[in-house]
DNA sequence: TCCTGACTAGACCGATTGGTCTAATAGCAG
DNA sequence: CTGCTATTAGACCAATCGGTCTAGTCAGGA
């Protein structure tokens, strides 16, 4: 993956990003990341003035937004939300396939290995919260009445979230292919 | 939490056991562990010769067995294996209140966080494989047929590890018990 | 052309990391 | 009691951690 022509910026967030799924918050050093991305320490600290920290919270931010990308290009064209929550678990199922070793989303990266600042708990809330909106605003345009749709997007986020983990363990993503067969027939 | 009468061993695992679930692999210093557990590193070094990763895959055991143990109390006086998923969740929920900041598993913690090496990752897979067998296994014994069993296993256990993360990214254990009204009816 | 602010570059810092090593101590077998 | 092993105790170590700081580079406006 080259990142030459991204901004420096750019560059940091997404290699932060990738590294933070990978091995954690705490299990990845700074000069890794900067290394990785071919980014001296000063320009780190003149794009996040508070650091680490700074940086992971634009990185759970920039994986929010792919996620949601990958929700909408499932969604989007879907008849009804069970087909398009099923075209997301299939799309999802190619990611992990790709990525293999990390993580769904850093925002659960962070949220079990970030820093223990109460301002990092409730950014990792924000993302979360946008998330389930997200596919719950799908649910409700594709039909789902009301207080249906928060539900459903609530299950289908736990389903993501554990079916990750679970297939992470495992090594393979044939489990995150089998969840739409029993949650959405 | 007073472990005064346990052994240095145990003292060590059951330690180090819930302050990786709450502030990850990486992110918990020897010392601090130590510290908690009123071991000196000699101790450590004695019971544990690799060091800090012998004492998380430790601790992961340990856990798992913990995790076990509710799950029998959960499903074993069910009449049938909803009531006893059920159950499990309420019992999920009221820990989770307790322990709060803590993560369902260090086995999750581990997989997220733990060192690199194949060794672990095949052990991180081996405690879920051993978890998703004795859901099963309870789920033959309330009279499920064979191949169900299996997958209402794995179903069950993404639920668990996505429940608990999201209730952890939301602070609250509402989220876990609703799990069971959408899923068992 | 010169100035100025944004940005890059990396040497450097104290603190902390996981891990090693030696010495002291306990507990038990004879 | 003596002797031996298991365990405890913690000083010590190199490596790495996140973070600071100063110097240099570069583009654009005056």
């Amino acid at each position: 993956m080259d990142m030459t022509d991204f901004t420096t910026r750019d560059r940091l967030i997404t290699t932060a990003a990738m590294l933070f799924r990978q091995k954690g918050y705490h299990g990845t050093g700074l000069t890794e990341v900067l290394d990785a991305a071919r980014v001296p320490k000063g320009s780190l600290y003149h794009h996040f003035p508070d650091g680490k920290a700074d940086l992971a919270r634009a990185a759970a931010d920039w994986t929010a937004v792919e996620i949601m990308k990958i929700m909408d290009a499932s969604f989007g064209p879907a008849a009804n939300f069970n087909r398009g929550a099923t075209t997301l678990f299939y799309k999802v199922a190619k990611l992990f396939d790709i990525t293999q070793a990390a993580n769904a989303c850093p925002i659960s990266a962070l949220l079990f290995d970030g820093p223990e600042s109460d301002g990092f708990r409730a950014h990792a809330e924000a993302v979360f919260a946008r998330l389930t909106g997200h596919v719950a605003a799908h649910a409700v345009r594709l039909g789902l009445p009301e207080p249906d749709a928060v539900g459903q997007a609530e299950t289908l986020l736990i389903m993501l979230e554990g079916g990750w983990t679970l297939a992470r363990a495992k090594r393979s993503s044939d489990l995150l292919r089998r969840v739409p067969g029993r949650m959405y027939q």
